[in-house]
DNA sequence: TGACAAACTTAACACTGTTATTTATATTTG
DNA sequence: CAAATATAAATAACAGTGTTAAGTTTGTCA
């Protein structure tokens, strides 16, 4: 039957379509602005077709949001060629943050925002992505044991925890303009880079 | 003129009635559900008389923002009372989590949300209430600095951020159930309290 | 060609923040 | 005291939101 073969391929074509316009729209405006409607009027649709391609608002954020995942997944994939444990980890750190502070419409999707954790939340499932970001830097954190960066005795979970909930708060805490008072004295990504980096200075005393 | 007065009076009675009943509202269904309808509601008045008393929904949400701050500061008050300069900064960490997990919506408020800082912006005003809370943070780096807990050569400032970055991740990333995936495997507050535990035991190391 | 099913649209519901206009009230002035 | 004025509040409306029930068009199959 090649009709419903090619009945699929078009439902996947408006999907990819719907999509690629939510995508551009929100990387533009953030995720307030992106309504149904304008993404209707950019795919010439009428804003009820999106409900038959998606259940609402929030499962079409989800999409959005596992590709930014891909999105990050990538820019992240260099640390790989570091080849000090440690350094890895610590490139790690540096590349995430960067990313945030490049994209941050997409980190707001991944971290922030409650709308895609809501749609997962329905939907029953974990958070894949999530688990996979973790995972790595667990790895890493491991590596690192492996090689007397880190004590044995310390549990990798709380580590790999402690060392992405200092990034994202960092991150965080500047795209929420809550760095916004020190503007006036100071070079603001600067200062991050700062901090970050006294971060790295007390990680290397975890050796010993 | 005892008339000036009273209409002064009734004036802030009205604005403090307004706050009241969007501070209830706001503390149980959050930022999204507080509606100007449904605060006008409440205090028995028309929508259109809240735009008399406060310039948009972002500068109401000021009011509540500022109120949030008191609290927080009054919760974190208590460390005062540690003697050690370490452990008075390690009570402050540990409280300041504790005031964020138990107070989602205030926490969101103060260090999530664009609403107030959108306001601040366009009063052109600084954030008096974030320059308040990184001073005392950074006091309390000064005086483990003093007491030989951290190296004299550490940048205050940045040792601060950095401080603050850590605990307002693990406080946001749970709020915004981004350890949901761990949910089925483990207590999500104490591995929160196990990271804190293990960022301790790093910032001790700092000493030498 | 007629029946059927899938895809899509129209119209509507129940909301949202916000503003221009109008009405009611209270105070001041002649 | 009555008229003029200033103030406070309300009504109606604009332009938007996510979402759903009902109706229409389109394409496929017997």
């Amino acid at each position: 039957m090649g009709i419903t073969d090619r009945k699929e391929r078009e439902k996947q074509e408006l999907t990819e379509l719907i999509l690629k316009e939510a995508r551009a729209v929100f990387l533009e405006e953030g995720f307030e602005k992106t309504s149904i409607r304008k993404i209707a009027d950019r795919i010439e649709y009428s804003p009820t077709t999106i409900y038959l391609y998606f259940k609402d608002k929030n499962e079409l954020l989800l999409g959005l949001h596992q590709e930014a995942f891909t999105h990050l997944f990538a820019a992240l994939s260099s640390v790989g060629s570091v080849p000090d444990a440690f350094d890895r980890l610590v490139a790690l750190g540096r590349s995430y943050i960067e990313y945030g502070l490049k994209n941050p419409e997409e980190y707001d999707l991944m971290f922030m925002l409650s709308a895609p954790m809501d749609a997962l939340d329905c939907r029953h499932e974990v958070w894949c992505d999530g688990e996979r970001a973790i995972d790595l830097v667990k790895s890493m954190v491991d590596d690192c044991k492996a090689h007397q960066y880190f004590p044995p005795e310390i549990n990798t979970h709380s580590m790999a925890i402690m060392l992405w909930s200092t990034v994202h708060g960092l991150v965080s805490l500047h795209l929420k303009n809550r760095f916004a008072m020190f503007k006036d004295q100071m070079d603001i990504e600067k200062m991050i880079h700062n901090s970050f980096t006294l971060y790295v200075e007390l990680l290397k005393k975890f050796k010993s």
